[in-house]
DNA sequence: ATAGGGTTAG
């Protein structure tokens, strides 16, 4: 703005604006608006509005005043000092919409918290909320951390007679519910919503995600086609593709791609990056790839994720060329393209590559390095071997390490059976999380491997008293656009028998080839999985077994597995990969195991 | 005069 046009106005009111806003309040404190900080966007415009109104008058009339409160509080967050000094500085009868307008932006703000300050002042000040009220509120109330706020919030809403019939609140609930774990209310008050729309939908498909029940994400999505008359658009397609990536469910996603196709939806940006997402998450990086080159316009997400991809898929060359030719195409790296180089380094065992990105990412990329990128770094070298240098590399880093950050390590130790430091590492995640299940089961079988029984039994007891229990080894595969999950030992499932039955013939024809299994006799045995279930049982040997059975010769099996593969399934797939000649792909908790012809792309490094 | 749903990560 220059200071000719300065109104009388626009400089008291400026002058007002250093008073309540944290921003300004560090620049000069007499001629804010001439500070070099420059004001957020449209601000000026605003102010001309506003001494336009004061000019005539008009500021006394509560729509138009109402109408200026609303426009600035929604300008953006920076503006909400602002808003709210006008606010205080009406002179006729505030109403609802100004209450509104306020809450509306707190509620999007970095603040949500004064959002529901000025709710309470509302109603205490005898205002009423109306259907725009809850809405807001209840926006801010999924956005703090705590849920006492919005079952209040529900409360009172009930009691003015808003639950179910107005579409809007009822949308709210669902997220507010969903947003604080309880997605089987959420579910209820999305079954009691008096009309579901597309938005209806979409929330309670994010509701689903949300608490990673994905394959509910698609049942709802299917009831959405089946049962309404809503019709599916990008919002819905990306959630759907999103839980697609995390089951590795192919089939569906593909299926998926084609209704996308089919239903004339414009494949933008953000769909597209989700569907390469999902491609390289279900293990299909070419297709993954050959959607990335189609793409003409890309953002740092899309390639992000297909630097990401590559790196989950153990292509680390692929990784670190699409990172240059990114950086050639001029889209500046961000902390989540860092992560996937990162990853891709250390999937791939390139210590040197990796080492050299990391120190140079602050530098170089201005990006700061987070826990993320430690554990990355943890993790390439402590796969590598060099446990020491890790361990170093924590004790030195600045930031406070984190149990995610310990466990890295503590998998390294488990993979190169170091037991003085694992167990050292093992106790500082005990320190952090006393509840760590990974943590005890690798005391535990570190106790058991090297024969100190009374160890053992005083970790296994300790668990049983505190009702510490690891989450189960999970494998699923996808058939007919069926999920199968398989945990440890089951033996739920309808064919259940002839999965054995297979097992054992797998284990036969392995035999047969000189396979033996890689425990019992093994006297050094610190597996991610208890040793409660035999590993003849595990997950991923059932998911196997069942795919055999199941799907025609040639056709490739698809595994994803929640924890890390054992040892021994590792060498049972690249076994039948031969045997039977089939290619197998497993997603497991961190990376592609892809198995062809008796060998897998990890080259055993994983 | 005002409202609800958004893809990436160890």
């Amino acid at each position: 703005m220059r200071p000719r046009k300065k109104t009388f106005f626009s400089i008291a009111f400026a002058r007002n604006l250093t008073v309540s806003s944290r921003q300004n309040s560090k620049s000069n404190p007499k001629f804010p608006s001439s500070s070099p900080t420059p004001s957020p966007p449209g601000l000026n415009h605003l102010k001309r509005d506003h001494a336009k109104l004061l000019r005539s008058g008009e500021i006394l009339d509560t729509i138009a005043a109402g109408k200026l409160i609303s426009d600035i509080a929604f300008s953006g967050a920076a503006n909400l000092g602002y808003a709210r000094s006008l606010f205080a500085w009406i002179q006729s009868p505030l109403n609802t919409f100004m209450w509104n307008s306020l809450i509306r932006g707190y509620a999007h703000g970095d603040d949500p918290r004064e959002a529901i300050s000025l709710y309470r002042q509302m109603l205490a000040n005898g205002y009423l909320p109306n259907n725009y009220t809850f809405p807001f509120i209840l926006k801010a109330c999924t956005r703090i951390n705590d849920p006492r706020v919005g079952l209040g919030v529900h409360g009172t809403l009930i009691r003015h007679g808003f639950e179910d019939f107005d579409p809007f609140i009822q949308t709210s609930l669902v997220n507010f519910y969903a947003s604080c774990g309880s997605i089987e209310v959420a579910q209820k008050l999305f079954d009691r919503s008096p009309q579901r729309d597309v938005t209806s939908w979409n929330a309670l498909i994010k509701a689903y995600i949300g608490c990673c029940r994905f394959s509910d994400a698609i049942r709802v999505f299917r009831l959405m086609q089946d049962r309404s008359n809503a019709r599916a658009d990008e919002i819905t397609m990306l959630g759907v593709v999103s839980a697609c990536a995390h089951l590795g469910a192919l089939d569906m996603g593909k299926w998926v791609h084609a209704y996308v196709d089919r239903s004339r939806m414009r494949l933008t940006r953000n769909l597209g990056t989700a569907l390469i997402n999902m491609y390289a998450r279900c293990g299909e990086i070419e297709s993954a790839s050959f959607l990335f080159r189609e793409m003409k316009d890309k953002d740092i997400r899309t390639w992000s994720v297909m630097i990401g991809g590559f790196a989950l898929n153990g292509l680390a060359n692929e990784a670190l060329d699409l990172f240059s030719e990114m950086q050639s195409a001029g889209v500046k790296p961000d902390s989540v393209t860092l992560t996937g180089v990162l990853s891709a380094c250390s999937h791939a065992g390139l210590v040197q590559e990796g080492m050299k990105l990391f120190d140079e990412m602050r530098d170089l990329f201005l990006v700061e390095p987070t826990i993320e990128h430690y554990g990355c770094v943890v993790d390439l070298l402590g796969r590598a071997g060099e446990l020491e240098e890790a361990l170093a590399l924590i004790k030195r880093m600045s930031l406070k390490p984190d149990v995610m950050l310990w466990g890295a390590l503590l998998v390294a130790c488990r993979v190169h059976k170091n037991v003085e430091i694992g167990e050292m590492v093992a106790k500082e995640m005990l320190v952090l999380d006393s509840q760590n299940a990974g943590a005890h089961v690798f005391l535990s079988n570190v106790y058991a491997a090297t024969g100190k029984w009374d160890l053992v039994e005083q970790v296994r007891s300790l668990m049983k008293e505190q009702k510490i229990r690891k989450p189960p080894g999970s494998s699923s595969i996808e058939l007919d656009g069926v999920v199968h999950e398989f945990l440890s030992g089951d033996t739920s499932h309808p064919q259940s028998d002839q999965i054995y039955r297979m097992l054992n013939e797998i284990r036969r024809r392995a035999g047969l080839i000189g396979h033996r299994p890689a425990t019992g006799g093994v006297p050094f045995d610190i597996d991610e999985e208890d040793k409660e279930v035999c590993i003849t049982q595990h997950s991923e040997k059932l998911a196997l077994a069942f795919g055999l059975l199941n799907t025609e010769e040639g056709t490739v099996i698809r595994i994803v597995k929640n924890l890390r593969i054992c040892e021994d399934c590792h060498s049972v797939m690249q076994l039948v990969s031969e045997v039977f000649d089939r290619i197998v792909v497993v997603r497991d908790r961190n990376r592609f195991h892809h198995f062809k012809n008796g060998s897998c792309s990890c080259r055993n490094y994983w």
